[in-house]
DNA sequence: GCCGTTTTCGGCCCGACTGTTTTCAGTCG
């Protein structure tokens, strides 16, 4: 159990309490915990410690009824609901242009999966609904095809944590076992979740416990997080060769030719008389260029880049997060609040920005060598223009430029809304480029060639957002523009605990072949000082 | 159900958009 999955249980109760007519405050305090589960960043035994009422938005309550689902591992009151409703209504959830109420009339239609949706639109029926027109019905159908698409698959962030846990389990019952499939590619969703086992697939049934289901040959199958499970049982000779095709991808091991046994990949590598190319670098797009030399690590990272405070919705201080920053050995770091128009996430009026420069003011001189730069993540306008009038911008260090609403425009207006964006001499960095949420949302559309290759004429930077649900500019993007553009690597992060996504960052860089001297963040301060207009 | 208090009740994030209406409901960020 983490925080984040008792974060998905409350938002499910909340989205069962109003599909069966529940409206109101009671309702909203449930997401509002799940946002607060959602956010936090820590370890659930911390919290446990902490007591979950420390949480704001969590009460006597739910911080109760929460202690008692980690406790037991159930939730009664959920368990009540979900006996109420059949289990595709919770799914349709998942199509963008769906909440509560329209779910809920759905249903009492008849209309009770994505299944159904998909039929009833293409059949017409949605249009004719009261509250419903051709353009919902149109819109809905596309999002449910979407939606349905996703339904079985997983975050990166989702199925790495779960197959650490069971990693861990195998490890405690004596089972050595290694990661492989697409989690260990680092791709950015799994359908399913594949190990490799040093061990007999009988040995390795028993450790499974409940997750394991059948042995068909060498193969123990099971499921996991909802996903399916396979574990592939080799002799210690032929370990290497069971693991490299079973981390794929299928297209990339194929073109390897015949694969000798052996021990390790590298000896797999070896005897093929090829280069090693490491998991990250093993997708169909990789087929026929050779692995990079080198790219960019961990280590070569000198500031952390888009990071929010509570000046707007993050949840520390611009001190915690400072600290933090310093406690990971970076030398600056790009403070990014919400701008105005955001006012959902607290966006910052001019007044709170001389507010926040005169801290970080105060804070540069006590905390020097290392440096705040004062930046802003700024909504890009409808019309492409950035949040601030040009005297107010003028005085950023680093603007990073953001859609966030208006993500549905048609491609062509789209393309010239972030065409301007880039024309603008203040924009710095264009952030999270299309908007994507992972296995939510399509971004925006639009002409991405032509928005990147002018980003690159225009030496703008575009970001490669390091949060699991985004991961945005997309690698494939990036693998493409690798030689003309120059990334940042965002976390994103609402709190200290997310500097941490930096390493889904660093995995995206590396599928996208990066090296160092491509990524922002590996700049001393000056550089991108001296960028300014 | 949470929170803060003029402390045990009464308010709760809010503005904008979209498509459906015929004056607004639902969804989103």
């Amino acid at each position: 159990m983490t925080p984040k999955a008792l974060a998905r249980l409350l938002g499910e109760t909340a989205d069962l309490m109003e599909v069966l007519g529940e409206g109101g405050f009671r309702v909203n305090a449930y997401r509002k915990a799940a946002r607060a589960l959602e956010r936090y960043e820590g370890e659930l035994s911390e919290l446990l410690a902490a007591g979950f009422d420390t949480l704001p938005g969590i009460g006597k309550g739910l911080a109760a009824a929460l202690a008692e689902i980690v406790a037991s591992g159930e939730f009664g009151y959920l368990e009540e609901l979900r006996g109420q409703v059949p289990p595709g209504v919770v799914e349709l959830f998942m199509v963008q242009g769906l909440g509560p109420k329209r779910v809920r009339a759905l249903w009492q239609a008849g209309i009770d999966s994505l299944e159904e949706l998909v039929r009833a639109a293409e059949e017409g029926r949605i249009a004719a609904m009261p509250g419903f027109g051709k353009k919902s019905e149109q819109a809905l159908l596309e999002a449910a095809r979407f939606a349905l698409a996703n339904l079985r698959r997983v975050h990166l962030s989702t199925g790495l944590e779960a197959a650490r846990l069971l990693l861990a389990d195998l490890e405690a019952a004596g089972v050595y076992a290694a990661l492989a499939g697409s989690l260990r590619r680092r791709l950015e969703t799994a359908g399913n979740v594949d190990l490799v086992a040093r061990a007999a697939p009988e040995a390795v049934l028993s450790a499974l416990g409940e997750h394991a289901q059948e042995v068909r040959g060498n193969v123990v199958h099971g499921r996991l997080e909802g996903l399916p499970l396979r574990v592939f049982c080799a002799g210690a000779r032929e370990f290497g060769t069971v693991l490299l095709r079973a981390t794929g991808s299928e297209a990339w091991v194929r073109a390897l030719g015949e694969l000798p046994p052996a021990a390790s990949e590298a000896e797999v590598f070896a005897a093929l008389g090829r280069v090693p190319a490491p998991p990250t670098w093993r997708e169909p797009e990789h087929l026929g260029l050779a692995p990079p030399a080198r790219t960019v690590e961990r280590a070569d990272l000198l500031g952390m880049v888009h990071l929010h405070t509570a000046y707007s919705d993050g949840a520390a201080s611009l001190r915690a997060m400072a600290e933090a920053a310093i406690a990971e050995g970076y030398r600056y770091m790009v403070v990014t609040d919400h701008s105005q128009t955001a006012a959902y996430a607290g966006g910052l009026t001019p007044a709170d920005l001389e507010r926040q420069w005169a801290e970080i003011d105060a804070l540069n001189a006590e905390l020097a060598p290392f440096r705040i730069l004062k930046g802003i993540e700024s909504d890009i306008l409808p019309d492409g223009s950035l949040d601030y009038p040009d005297e107010v911008l003028a005085r950023f260090e680093v603007v990073l430029g953001s859609l966030h609403a208006h993500l549905t425009l048609a491609p062509e207006r789209q393309t010239e809304r972030l065409l301007r964006a880039l024309e603008n001499p203040y924009l710095t960095v264009l952030a999270h480029p299309t908007g994507r949420l992972l296995l939510r949302r399509r971004g925006a559309e639009a002409d991405w060639e032509r928005v990147l290759a002018r980003a690159a004429e225009l030496g703008k930077i575009v970001e490669i957002n390091a949060n699991p649900w985004r991961l945005d500019l997309d690698w494939r993007r990036a693998l493409a523009y690798r030689e003309a553009l120059t990334f940042s690597i965002g976390p994103d992060a609402h709190a200290p605990e997310g500097y941490a996504d930096v390493t889904y960052g660093l995995w995206m860089a590396q599928k996208a072949g990066l090296p160092p001297e491509r990524v922002a963040n590996t700049w001393p301060v000056e550089r991108w000082l001296e960028r300014r207009f």
